[in-house]
DNA sequence: AATAGTTTGAAACGAGCGTTTGAATCCTGC
DNA sequence: GCAGGATTCAAACGCTCGTTTCAAACTATT
């Protein structure tokens, strides 16, 4: 086998597992057996399996947070240092929504990061650290410089109203799709009171960036209106 | 010990312990324990873990749902048929957070819920026809009368950005609070970037309940503008 | 008080878990 | 082409899991 061979298959069996079924659910040997690569390798190459469970999720951390640095720099630059509120927003949930339902590198990262942060486990410390407080502490700042009528802790606020409603929305979208272990008559009833579901990714996509994005300018709007009338 | 006492205890360890932990982390041995009746209790009263599990969440759906349900009905008539949008959905959250912050009894029945809906395990299915398709098809009901530029679809669009808010909310809340297994830093850090956290619980639940109430009427104002204007 | 039915108790079962072992194999530099 | 470190392999280790067993204890009826 190819340099290095053993240990990517191995992460990349590893994050497809344990997002779709958690951590606990997943063992050493559905991994091994899923790479097509000896049970041994595991220890051979992370030595157990909290740290492969450790390596897939750091791996993921430092280019999403880029790629979301990057996305709110550019918006604020094309408004010459005043970001457009919409668009700013917009950039963020698409960013989020694309990589989390239609890039193959980062599709097993949100359902991760969510699981990691409703449970306790290792690994929400680097989550917080390397990830999210970088970027909620930039899109904060860029918030307000397009609405100076934000305050700091306002905007963070919002900023959990819209990763909860990402969350939200992008499970919704990988539950319905996902290979049922059972009780596929509750995806029909999903499906029945949801029927974007039925189409597809790209509508998707679409249709909850347009949703969410709209629905938080008007939630920011308000809640400036309303301090600003006290 | 006294008529059904053991499987009282069993429930309530095990709800407590499966909305901590999750099924898979918690062994039958730690439920026993943590109730402090025998091993074969389990086996004997409920034909095994999974079955226990499915009696843990059933036995809290209908409570809930009823408890929606004449919040709607209660905020519909006190309008004489036409609900106040603010108060329905102020309502509406208030329930959710009391419920799951400050309700012994319904505690923990929301992080189970949320774990469910994001892995597929027994359980989604009566989730979704029990609590889940009653209450948001009369909560998009009762937001139609109240903003009659509303149809249906986006009524539930709405429905799950409010649900996405709450879950995160909450969930965020009892990370905090929880006895960290690991990662005291990550919480300090949280708690750094959101001083409400270190406050009381009654402080945080009508904080978000206020935040999330007037996010949503913005939102709702806002996506029916938009409508309206093509 | 005797009995039948229900519930609890201590111990054990087989299966699966994460991990370890040590020999076999591959690959690289000389 | 061979020596030596890196990697893979099959097998086994010790442990915990959910479940079963069956005798002991309890409860309610007669």
């Amino acid at each position: 086998m190819r340099e290095g061979e053993t240990r990517k298959r191995l992460l990349a069996s590893a994050e497809r597992l344990f997002a779709e079924k958690g951590y606990e659910s997943v063992s050493v040997r559905d991994i091994a057996s899923d790479a097509g690569v000896n049970l041994a390798a595991i220890n051979y190459h992370f030595q157990g399996k909290s740290n492969l469970y450790a390596a897939v999720l750091e791996r993921r951390l430092s280019p999403k947070r880029e790629k979301f640095l990057a996305a709110i720099e550019k918006v604020t630059a094309e408004g010459s240092g005043v970001p457009d509120l919409e668009e700013l927003i917009g950039a963020f949930i698409r960013i989020h929504l694309e990589d989390a339902l239609a890039t193959p590198d980062g599709e097993a990262t949100l359902p991760l990061i969510a699981r990691e942060l409703h449970e306790s486990r290792v690994g929400a410390a680097p989550i917080c650290s390397v990830l999210i407080a970088p970027v909620h502490t930039a899109l904060g700042e860029a918030m307000i410089l397009a609405r100076p009528g934000l305050d700091e802790e306002t905007a963070r606020w919002i900023i959990g109203s819209v990763i909860g409603q990402v969350v939200h929305f992008v499970m919704r979208w990988k539950r319905m799709r996902a290979p049922a272990v059972v009780g596929r008559e509750g995806a029909a009833s999903h499906r029945r009171m949801f029927p974007v579901l039925s189409g597809s990714l790209e509508d998707y996509i679409s249709r909850t960036v347009e949703h969410i994005t709209q629905f938080t300018v008007g939630g920011v709007e308000r809640l400036i209106l309303r301090k600003e009338q006290g």
